[in-house]
DNA sequence: TAAACTACTTAACCTAGATTAAGAAAATTA
DNA sequence: TAATTTTCTTAATCTAGGTTAAGTAGTTTA
């Protein structure tokens, strides 16, 4: 088990002393989890955001009628959270889960606050982080105001090529929005043409 | 035109000393804008932030139909960017414009860049209204996938209330994610019942 | 004040995508 | 390896919401 794979990460941002590293290495913790554990649940305080070592996780709403809505993949080299959550303390709303055995790094929130006092450059490193997601989400958005089913499916593959190999189908269905049943029938109607 | 509003926002995170608070002051510029005057368009790099002073924003795409879809409304005490555009300096894809007259305050990207620096605590502001944003346009994501329109017009109706009264109807649809017909057909379905 | 837009409504008709159901193919588990 | 569960496919049917169109009312602008 190796952390490199997130100071590699937080190294493209800014170089930290070696004080620093032992300092935020002091806060992490670790953790493996088994394809299909559960790491944060529905109505549970999210206590800390995962870096993602090795495997795959998926956050992801259950709705009235108990069908999943995924909100988040993350491979390796991504950091999930329920951000709500985690940021006000509070019960949250979505689920996250390993999609396949997982290694994970942890930091709580309390930690991630101490840091930031101690090291600024982490607040950075965070506040950039949360600019690009934010920019993500609002294409989400616009994307399900101004595309078609076809369309959003076409967009996944192109930006997520390697998630396209790994996810059972129906979990992509589920993140663009449709039933497996209609992805299902895009896909036909793409080799025929 | 004063800018107690953006400085009173600002004191809800933290205290600015006086010397701090005319450094700031002094990366600001004021605007007018007159009802429908565009101040952000597609294509074009999104120097600023804005922060709404009196009046109301909207930012919204147009699609290849020339449909428009609207991201976000800004009244006043809320900021609104193209933050895609803003925070890479690349031509966004979309547009920002008064719903009526309105005062804005305008902050450059390399100005709050040169702020973080100077005023570490300036960081902790913008990361922290980053994060809630997320939460909101990760909230908008969910709605998306699992409510139906009836459902999101309540729902926009209970949190912004006041947006109700102010915002022409086409523009809530735009919103919400319907056309205006269906709209007006759900809010006449709601009076009967 | 009239003319010209723009916003809203209603209604008939249409379609993207959902639902239901049933079988085939993988993947787990015993 | 067989048994079980999960995933994927196909097809018939259904529906939420879109489209088109035409009329009304309210707002700008001349």
């Amino acid at each position: 088990m190796t952390l490199d794979l997130l100071f590699v990460n937080i190294s493209k941002h800014f170089l930290l002393t070696e004080v620093e590293k032992n300092y935020f290495h002091s806060k992490l913790h670790f953790r493996k989890l088994k394809k299909k554990e559960i790491y944060i649940q529905e109505n549970q305080v999210c206590e800390s955001a995962a870096f993602v070592l090795s495997g795959c996780l998926r956050s992801y709403t259950i709705d009235d009628n108990g069908f999943e809505h995924i909100l988040q993949f993350a491979p390796p080299d991504w950091w999930i959270t329920d951000m709500f959550s985690f940021i006000s303390q509070k019960p949250g709303t979505i689920y996250i889960d390993a999609i396949e055995v997982s290694e994970i790094i942890l930091l709580s929130r309390a930690d991630q606050l101490d840091i930031f006092e101690k090291i600024p450059a982490f607040e950075r490193y965070f506040r950039i982080l949360t600019e690009n997601s934010l920019v993500s989400y609002r294409k989400r958005v616009m994307d399900g105001l101004s595309l078609t089913a076809v369309e959003r499916y076409h967009d996944f593959c192109k930006r997520y090529p390697t998630l396209i190999e790994c996810l059972p189908q129906k979990q992509i269905a589920s993140y663009i929005g449709v039933t497996p049943e209609f992805l299902s029938k895009i896909r036909s109607k793409v080799k025929i043409v």
